[in-house]
DNA sequence: AACTGTTCCAACCGCTGTAGA
DNA sequence: TTCTACAGCGGTTGGAACAGT
C-alpha cells in the first residue's frame, strides 16, 4: 500500500498500486460509462491507466458501481450474513450476491473485524476463567465457568477454518439483540446467545 | 496538544478455475 | 493435451481515522 507512486517520465511505464486518485476513478468511470466493462487488461490500457486490470475490475467492483452501497450494515443484513455464512462458511461472494449492493470485500471486512474482536473478547474471558478455576474460587451461583459452553467451542481460532461453527460470534451489540428478538435480562443467565448458537451447531 | 493503541477498510497478493488457441 | 490469458475468489496487509490517556 504504502507503494503508490507519483508520477515521473521514469516511472510513465511502470503500473501504478495504491490508493486511487480521483483522476483515475473519473478515467475509469467515463470509460465504462461509454464503453462498458470489458477485458480488463485492455480496458485499463485503453482507458489510459497505468493500474492492472485487476486493480480496475477491484476499484469498480467494489467501489465505483453505482449500484454499491457501502457502510452502515443493517440488522437484517447482519443477520442475513449470519445465516448465510453458517451455511456456506467463507463464500464472500456467494454471500455478497443475496445483498444487493454490497460487495464481497466489504462482507469479507465486517465478519472478520467482528471475529477479532471476539477472539480478543473470549480469550480474554476464557483467561479469566481459568484463573477463577485454578484458584478453586468459582462460585456456582453467580458466575458461569464450571460448565460453559465456551469451554467446547474453545476459541475462533478452531472457528477461522471450519467456519460451520461460528455462530457464536454473535457481537453484544444493541442492534443484534433487536435482530434476535432475545434479550438477556439478568445476568444469572448461565447460557449466553453465543452459547445457544454454539450449542445448535454443535447438536 | 501530543502520544499511543485500536479499529476499519481499501487494495494487494497468490491461488484456482475456465476458456480459447 | 498443454499453454496462456484472464476473471474471480479468499486471505492478508498497510495506513488512515478514531479513541483513549
Amino acid at each position: 500500500m504504502g507503494t503508490e507512486r507519483l508520477s515521473s517520465s521514469q516511472d510513465d511505464d511502470e503500473v501504478r498500486k495504491g490508493p486511487w486518485t480521483m483522476e483515475e476513478d473519473l478515467m475509469l468511470m467515463n470509460y465504462i460509462a461509454n464503453h462498458g466493462e470489458g477485458v480488463w487488461n485492455s480496458l485499463a490500457k485503453a482507458a489510459g491507466l497505468k493500474r492492472t486490470g485487476k486493480s480496475c475490475r477491484l476499484r469498480w467492483l467494489n467501489y465505483l458501481r453505482p449500484d454499491v452501497r457501502r457502510g452502515n450494515i443493517t440488522p437484517e443484513e447482519q443477520l442475513l450474513i449470519m445465516d448465510l455464512h453458517s451455511k456456506w462458511g467463507n463464500r464472500w461472494s456467494k454471500i455478497a450476491r443475496q445483498l444487493p449492493g454490497r460487495t464481497d470485500n466489504e462482507i469479507k471486512n465486517y465478519w472478520r473485524t467482528r471475529i477479532q474482536k471476539h477472539i480478543k473478547q473470549q480469550g480474554e474471558a476464557e483467561r479469566v476463567r481459568d484463573q477463577m478455576i485454578s484458584i478453586g474460587s468459582c462460585s456456582e451461583t453467580n458466575y458461569d465457568c464450571a460448565i460453559s459452553p465456551c469451554n467446547q467451542v474453545s476459541s475462533f481460532a478452531n472457528v477461522a477454518e471450519p467456519m460451520e461453527i461460528s455462530h457464536d460470534y454473535f457481537p453484544s451489540s444493541q442492534g443484534d439483540v433487536e435482530v434476535l428478538g432475545y434479550q438477556q435480562t439478568t445476568n444469572d443467565n448461565y447460557w449466553s446467545m453465543e452459547d445457544l448458537w454454539s450449542m445448535q451447531l454443535l447438536n
